[in-house]
DNA sequence: TTCAACCGATTGCATATTGCAACTGGTTGT
DNA sequence: ACAACCAGTTGCAATATGCAATCGGTTGAA
């Protein structure tokens, strides 16, 4: 697949690549959510995505280098998702973004309690984070993908989430 | 203008305010550029933006708050665009995925030049910038679009632009 | 006073993309 | 045998985009 090239700008040329309202959701839930199969992209998205929207984004992305797709060997219809170096180093483009995001949107609080980790990380902990997806995306992707390799930030990151979501669900019956 | 709010991710909400092909490039242009006329973001565009869309982006980016419209004193026809303190702090998203573009997109050396000097500036440079934007855009808006108030940054980065295409086409045609 | 250049858009029309719901052919575990 | 699950695909309506021509008005110079 081949972008249409409008300009040599580095702006354009990254909207032509991820300017549409899909794509960084889907990378985000492969980042955070470690989601790494078609029907756990479908049916644990929170904003709903179609089926056919989501093969042809991934194909694209597939197409554009910034995943990969591999067989699962557990399963012979099973395939697996997996982010490539490129789109590893998206990171600090996704904390910016989701910093920005915090401050100027109507955001939620369990929904954005990982972009607010991430902000006071900063650098060192998006160089930790983007250490631990290498591990778990490119170096051995099958474990990775079946949970089996650790990483310090994606716990960290997940166990806040969840706090912030139990004490929000506590408030609200309670 | 409301977003869809398909969920309250901050990254998502933010997909929903930029996630198109269109509205960043615009924003760069204004932020970079200073092009603060409809005449001049549809002129002067690198990539080519038809009118129809030039006016539903402004009209869009306005009523999200993003950028103010104001009449021209000097011209009863004329309105000024200008970037509101939200869209000023892009900055540090623009700066990152300027960075990553120039990575690992086909960029040209002349429209990456200030992306390249937007990474090695780091946050410092960014907040400079940003002060300067918050001088031009929002403090006096109309000297700042007849281009009267300096700014140190933008006239860096506009002289490493311009050299850099001058030696492009001195080295083309030599 | 005439007139060309310029002002921010709008219109009409063809094509491309998106969203929704139902469905496909096949695999797996019970 | 069979229900649940797998990665998608199909048909269709609605929306967004792209292109070219055009709008009514303003400005500055001859």
């Amino acid at each position: 697949m081949e972008i249409e090239r409008r300009s040599g700008c580095p702006i354009n040329l990254a909207m032509e690549v991820l300017g549409d309202r899909w794509s960084l959701v889907i990378i985000r839930d492969m980042m955070f959510g470690n989601r790494r199969h078609f029907r756990d992209l479908l049916n644990r998205s929170d904003e709903g995505i179609a089926s056919n929207i989501l093969a042809a984004r991934l194909k694209r992305l597939v197409a554009l280098g910034l995943i990969d797709r591999q067989d699962d060997p557990s399963h012979s219809q099973k395939a697996i998702y997996s982010l490539t170096e490129v789109a590893i180093e998206l990171v600090p483009v996704v904390a910016a973004l989701g910093a920005w995001g915090r401050r100027h949107l109507p955001v939620s609080e369990d929904l954005s309690i990982r972009a607010e980790l991430l902000e006071k990380g900063g650098p060192p902990m998006w160089e930790a984070f983007m250490e631990d997806l290498r591990l778990i995306h490119v170096e051995d992707p099958i474990r990775g993908a079946n949970g089996e390799i650790r990483s310090e930030v994606l716990a960290e990151l997940t166990a806040a989430f969840l706090e912030t979501r139990a004490r929000m669900e506590a408030g609200q019956s309670g």
